[in-house]
DNA sequence: CGAGCATGGTTAACCGGGTAACCACGCACG
DNA sequence: CGTGCGTGGTTACCCGGTTAACCATGCTCG
């Protein structure tokens, strides 16, 4: 006897309001507002009508006959990082005043294309951004443009025109850290990173010999340390770092976690930070602020999240020219109390 | 002339395969299975023709003649606590071997039905799983039952009948938590926790007291110490606590961030840890593993999740029944270095 | 030889909303 | 007094899949 309780549609409404299906769609959707309107009477027994109903318009049905989801995605390297928290909250709320939902999607890190692939081509979503950190080759890129959707992308990679990106200048605000460690008086800073042997750059170490270049510094081997792949292999390198006998005073770490683990390895050797050991970190983790002192470092400006939802959002109205933007997203040196 | 590209339908590859749209269907759903099934020479040419135009189903359309959308809802009160992370990412690779998405939804922390009915009056997702922490009215889950959707709640309140329960055993764990100091031999064992007081309990406060009874120690009223709302509050207050002439030898923080302070209040005080003083946390927050020594701590095991997908799948499926059930997530002490 | 039944495929009616095109009515105007 | 037009609303088809019901063949068997 009980049917499985069917949710209201246009037509329940339709006919509690003694109206058409179209007159119905035509009061929610607002539409139709130039000439040959709704009678304002005739609004009100819609509306009362969807009330008493509590009725809310199928999201797929919608989606399926406007061919458009009102949904964008986000497709992320891994979960856990603050910064990609932050961008997703920022985002979030950015695409939500135009409507638009934000969905998550973590790709794999290696190759972003399937997870990407599969939300557009299955019209999961209307645009996706991809984050800094997912790997995807140019072809693949390439290959989304005649899908006609907004695509913004936030990774260095280069791409084709009708895709829009947003660059970051993490390497001016590294330099600039080194920069503003020897203004500070620092003439033996030390860096401690990740090397990247496969090829890709090691960005941060060459933002590194940049600043020390233009602060007139020379750089020493001795300094540079590779190997900061874990905290405990970050902590050891640091050690080694400040117990040799003419030490460094200050240190560039190309992670945040290098930093930290540094910070760890001075306290350990009885070096006070800043006084006996300046750190500044790049990365922004939260850790940061659980350390003593807080560690100073470089990190991107949450401008960026407006800056890419505006993009989106031009593409997605329409509003966006053929070939591609691109945009900066700034980084930049937050002081604390490590340097 | 040149339209803007449509993606291709079924429409599309039944004409091609030289088959009907039904057929075609058919074959991608591999239903069918028992009697009258597609001849494997006709299967392939469908694949073939799938293959060669890159088809991939509308899932918009999908969802609305199958009335299910192969997603589901987590509903959080925040992103960045990395329990809720964590969650966030068993739960998705747990519901995807059944064919499920997850997305999220962050709920405003005082209430969180208007999310949850968002998703689920719109048929945005076929269930929700509703995190600690998202306060709900008894009455708006009940609403939620004629809905015939997928409930799991993972909060302490009440849950109607049809509707599943996951529940915490935290207080075990932490009442555990204080025995096992005392089971090291602490006599003096501290409280510094976070004193809700407008009703809610203090939870972890009667915890600790009952871990304490059960160890048959006597309770200190000057080894208990409210107010750890942030860091630096939570800093003084351990200051405040280590100063005292006979100091506890031990601490049960009744959250991370208190824990962590009170380690480096102690290591500001010349205390070493654990010698000097042990220090207990709760909540697994990844600034523990930034400390030195790593802290303590009682968290949620990942164990949790899987009980959640579990629920969630056999209501979804169809094969729950009709009153809730309740399961339980536990809790456990990870001893790390610091106690 | 016709009933019975696999086998392999098609037709057509949905699912719930959006929207172009059309219609009916009343009123002003040349 | 037709014609034209603005107003308020309806009809009917489309979006892209799913699926129940039906149909055409060929084969087996009483």
């Amino acid at each position: 006897m009980s049917e499985p309780p069917r949710a209201p549609t246009v037509a329940d409404v339709a006919r509690l309001a003694g109206v058409s299906k179209a007159t119905v769609s035509y009061v929610l959707s607002g539409r139709r507002s130039g000439s040959s309107r709704v009678s304002e009477e005739t609004r009100q027994r819609v509306l009362d009508a969807v009330r008493s109903l509590g009725y809310a318009p199928n999201q797929s049905a919608r989606a399926l006959s406007r061919r458009r989801t009102d949904r964008v995605c986000l497709v992320l390297p891994r979960l856990g990082a603050p910064y990609f928290e932050q961008l997703a909250w920022d985002l979030t709320t950015a695409v939500a005043q135009h409507g638009f939902t934000l969905v998550l999607a973590i790709a794999d890190e290696d190759d972003g294309r399937p997870v990407i692939m599969e939300q557009l081509r299955r019209r999961l979503t209307d645009g996706v951004v991809v984050a800094e950190g997912v790997h995807l080759a140019p072809d693949d890129l390439a290959a989304l443009v005649p899908l006609n959707v907004a695509v913004v992308t936030m990774t260095d990679d280069p791409v084709p025109p009708g895709i829009d990106a947003v660059r970051s200048d993490a390497s001016e605000a590294c330099r600039g850290a080194v920069q503003y460690l020897a203004a500070e008086g620092h003439r033996r800073i030390a860096f401690i990173g990740h090397f990247l042997s496969k090829g890709r750059r090691h960005r941060k170490y060459d933002d590194y010999r940049a600043g020390l270049r233009a602060s007139g510094l020379p750089l020493d081997r001795g300094l540079v340390v590779a190997g900061a792949a874990s905290r405990a292999e970050a902590y050891r390198n640091a050690q080694k770092l400040l117990a040799q006998p003419h030490r460094p005073s200050a240190v560039f770490a190309a992670s945040d976690i290098a930093a930290v683990s540094t910070m760890w390895a001075a306290r350990d050797a009885g070096l006070r930070v800043p006084d006996d050991l300046a750190v500044v970190g790049v990365g922004d983790i939260p850790e940061d602020l659980v350390m003593n002192p807080q560690l100073t470092t470089v990190g991107p400006t949450s401008a960026g999240a407006a800056i890419v939802a505006d993009l989106l959002i031009s593409r997605l109205t329409g509003e966006a020219p053929a070939e591609g933007r691109t945009r900066l997203q700034t980084w930049e040196l937050v002081r604390r109390g490590s340097a």
